[in-house]
DNA sequence: TTGTAAGCGTTATCAC
DNA sequence: GTGATAACGCTTACAA
């Protein structure tokens, strides 16, 4: 039977005041030891240390939270893990925290304003002492709520510089005006673009715009039958793609995916309709998954180190934690990878 | 400027006292408003809650996590959130707490046990009501923290009869014995494998037990040149089919592979080997990743619902929580899905 | 129906 | 160096 059961009164785990009595101390010097080393005798605390360990006592952190004002309790709201890339950024955001001993509340809003808001106000409750929030595009009183509670925040994968937010990420806009850029610079004049659902999230709206501004600067635009939105899926990349290459001409010579599932799916569905790529039709990615560089041809895509998103916001929350004021953390820059399945058009 | 912040005396958040004398009442009223409506007269409710929004009140979870001795906290343990396995069942597992007003503290081991005791011990610090830990190759140490405090728990992912734990999973062995008697069925008798590592993990440890049971029920075995053992990347699974293709003879004529992700990179290399996938060599793997059905041959491997995973055992614990006694979940299947990777030797 | 008051487990401020 | 003791914010008998 385990020493800390029955053993003591009154059922349950030890608390210090088991542990003090126990050690022939007081309740104040169980915490002394633990918390400040230094005021206690050396003997005292080795004893009192090693009745703790005996009776298996660990600080129940909801009385410690009260009394010190700190629950070491960070939060994090992604929109799900189904996404590598959220799993990546939680992973590292964990990792860091983890390392400072701070543990990490976990919400995933699946993409919905409503459920992120009862994310947020959970974690609040439960006293979390820094957020991370995956995109802007929330509920106002998501932010208000935050702000009324002083706790220090990040919005994760979204940059704009004229944010209201203290922002880690990378700026989509730009990302997706380069990537046009790229296609246009080779010579592509009609475009096609594949990309997830751009309600309510901000970072797909802003790739979409980065497209339709690299455009019109080219005084081009999107035709509205190159232009499909959908689930991020080899699926829906497929389909969209035949969608697209079968209706009515001209034809894109070029697409531009909002991820590289989408891409492998028009990739693939590009092969099957006997298409050539390159050199019938340019198709380009994003997030560089591993996948996207095994195929024949590699897909042209960009990588964004997503682990790193995380570890950072943990830094800046820690930082921030620590009474600290960091300086904005400076965008991440998606690096551009080249491969084979862009070339100029025929 | 938001009303909690300076209105009140105190600085900080507002406390249900705060709303109290803000309402005309005591702060026993305040709770009975949010916990026990029925036992307050309508008119003076309205009121409370009327100025707990007013002044943005939420009850401090680490206040009412004493009183009452519940904390809504549970928390889960898994390797890491890059294997995609995991992010669906902690996807799965976080809406179904999340359901049920509790949430979910997370911690990643990366496959090491004393990283994944130190969550362990963090997180019932944190007065985690219910844990989830993936596997069962973990350190003794940390079932016996566990059970000291009486906290109900299940292992994920494993699944053995006689497993002393809690299980919900599949039984990893029973998987790759039919999976590897499928093989021996249509006739293939010099077989690969290429799996995971195998240190400190049981999932793994029982596939291969699997494949060589099965093997061995036929008086076969596996030739030590044919067996690779790594780090799961379409990477590794293309360098051991190389290594295992071009090894001495006789060469087998049918790999399989701890994973999609290692058998779509086995079928890669097969054909830059100009190996043809089935004929020359019969390739398999396990998950069903999006990916596997869209190569050319697909992808004959086995599909487990791992976000029903997650689902289940936050079933199984809330049940545990709110005092029943749950009968013991029985295992899931893995589901079976034959394509074109896989037919009868030459 | 409502208020009073006693905890819950910890830490911090005092005295000693 | 150590021990009382008073918070911390909330819930819940028990009284009124």
């Amino acid at each position: 039977m385990p020493p800390s059961r029955k053993s003591d009164g009154h059922g349950g785990p030890p608390t210090a005041q088991d542990v003090a009595v126990a050690a022939g101390v007081s309740s104040a010097t169980v915490s002394r030891s633990f918390n400040n080393p230094d005021k206690v005798a050396p003997l005292v605390r080795a004893r009192v240390l090693a009745t703790a360990a005996a009776l298996g006592w660990m600080p129940h952190a909801a009385g410690s939270a009260l009394a010190r004002g700190r629950t070491n309790i960070a939060g994090a709201i992604i929109p799900t893990l189904d996404n590598e890339i959220f799993a990546a950024q939680i992973g590292g955001m964990q990792s860091t925290f983890s390392a400072r001993s701070v543990t990490l509340l976990l919400g995933c809003s699946n993409y919905d304003r409503e459920q992120a808001f009862k994310h947020a106000q959970a974690m609040l409750a439960k006293g979390v002492e820094a957020l991370a929030i995956a995109g802007e595009a929330h509920k106002p009183e998501l932010f208000d709520m935050i702000a009324a509670r002083g706790v220090p925040y990040v919005v994760t994968y979204s940059y704009r510089t004229d944010s209201p937010h203290p922002c880690i990420g990378f700026d989509n806009h730009d990302a997706f005006y380069r990537m046009t850029r790229y296609l246009l610079d080779r010579g592509h004049r009609t475009i096609g673009l594949i990309v997830q659902p751009v309600a309510g999230n901000d970072r797909i709206e802003a790739r979409v715009a980065g497209v339709r501004n690299a455009l019109a600067d080219q005084g081009l635009g999107l035709r509205p039958q190159h232009v499909r939105e959908g689930e991020w899926s080899i699926g829906f990349g497929r389909e969209s793609l035949r969608a697209i290459m079968s209706g009515p001409l001209p034809q894109p010579t070029a697409v531009i995916c909002g991820n590289d599932w989408l891409a492998i799916g028009a990739l693939l569905e590009a092969r099957t309709m006997g298409l050539m790529v390159p050199d019938d039709l340019s198709i380009t990615g994003f997030d560089d998954v591993a996948m996207a560089a095994q195929l024949e041809p590699g897909l042209t895509t960009m990588r964004v180190d997503n682990a790193r998103i995380g570890s950072l916001a943990a830094d800046y929350l820690l930082a921030r934690l620590s009474g600290e004021t960091p300086s904005p953390v400076p965008p991440l820059v998606p690096e551009f990878i080249e491969r084979g399945s862009t070339a100029p058009p025929r």
